[in-house]
DNA sequence: ACGAAGCCCTGCAAGC
DNA sequence: TGCTTGCAGGGCTTCG
């Protein structure tokens, strides 16, 4: 599942080779994704130069004039560069033909994800208007969450999950984080400490990083054709170790469900 | 305003 | 071996 880094690292990968680019065509097989695949959208961006390829939190941003192109992963969606003679398979959904031969092929087995465009207007894509702060970027610390979350019941761990408080943190990180400042994940919110936040916040930009660091070296699948960007390998701590011991303390470590999703945490570091 | 639950979809693992 | 069943998950949407 492409988790925050990934996204960032497709990014980086795909930044260099299609900015400046014309996007000549765009090829659309499949239209239902999370959200419809607009109808009008091959007639919208054809013809356009790429200025810059951005990030919000895990939306992916294809700035182009006067018309962004929007793209979420979802959670088995992938972008790579394929060779312009490699036939589509049964879940590459839509291509982006480049100027040189560049086919920016969008795939999504479970169709979790989503192609939207957005025409320039003084305010930004509903999805993106609600977003909160990306966690890698400056306004991104302590004292926010601290602000955000008083008076707030809901667990710590739903919490950090909420994009419109922050953007793109997902189930594993949310966990790995919430392990290595010690804090419990069904803790509410508003109870937890300026401190504790702070401790958190870094946690959070910390895991990041680390997977980010160790995606870096899958940036040459995008040049080289091969497809996915690649999961990551940072060692994880708690998540998909329900069960095992510690890996500080020793204890088992616990599993419960947090709305829809899947916690892990240790009783003993975890309070 | 907040919080919880529902929904979309397919691949994979486990059970029979 | 081949089927069925359950589960996983991001995040918007709906309901209470």
């Amino acid at each position: 599942m492409p988790e925050l880094p990934e996204v960032e690292t497709t990014r980086r990968g795909l930044a260099p080779l299609l900015e400046g680019k014309r996007l000549r065509e765009v090829r659309v097989r499949q239209r239902r994704l999370r959200f419809p695949v607009a109808a009008d959208i091959e007639q919208v961006l054809a013809g356009r130069v790429l200025k810059r390829l951005e990030r919000q939190g895990k939306y992916l941003l294809f700035v182009f004039p006067a018309v962004r192109l929007i793209i979420h992963l979802g959670m088995s969606g992938s972008l790579s560069l394929a060779p312009p003679a490699r036939p589509p398979g049964r879940h590459d959904h839509v291509d982006f033909l480049f100027s040189k031969g560049c086919v920016l092929r969008f795939r999504d087995p479970r169709r979790f994800g989503s192609v939207l465009i957005w025409r320039d207007a003084p305010e930004r894509h509903p999805l993106l208007a609600q977003l909160g702060p990306d966690p890698l970027a400056k306004d991104f610390h302590g004292d926010y969450l601290y602000a955000a979350s008083r008076r707030r019941r809901v667990a710590a761990k739903q919490f950090l999950m909420n994009g419109r408080i922050v953007a793109g943190i997902g189930n594993i990180y949310a966990g790995e984080a919430l392990f290595r400042a010690g804090i419990r994940p069904t803790l509410p919110a508003g109870s937890i400490s300026r401190r504790r936040w702070e401790a958190l916040a870094a946690a959070v930009r910390e895991v990041l990083e680390e997977a980010l660091e160790a995606g870096g070296t899958t940036l040459r699948d995008f040049a080289g054709g091969t497809g996915q960007p690649g999961y990551f390998r940072i060692a994880l701590q708690v998540y998909g170790r329900a069960g095992q011991p510690c890996l500080r303390c020793g204890k088992t470590l616990r599993y419960l469900r947090q709305g829809q999703r899947s916690t892990v945490y240790c009783p003993v570091c975890q309070r």
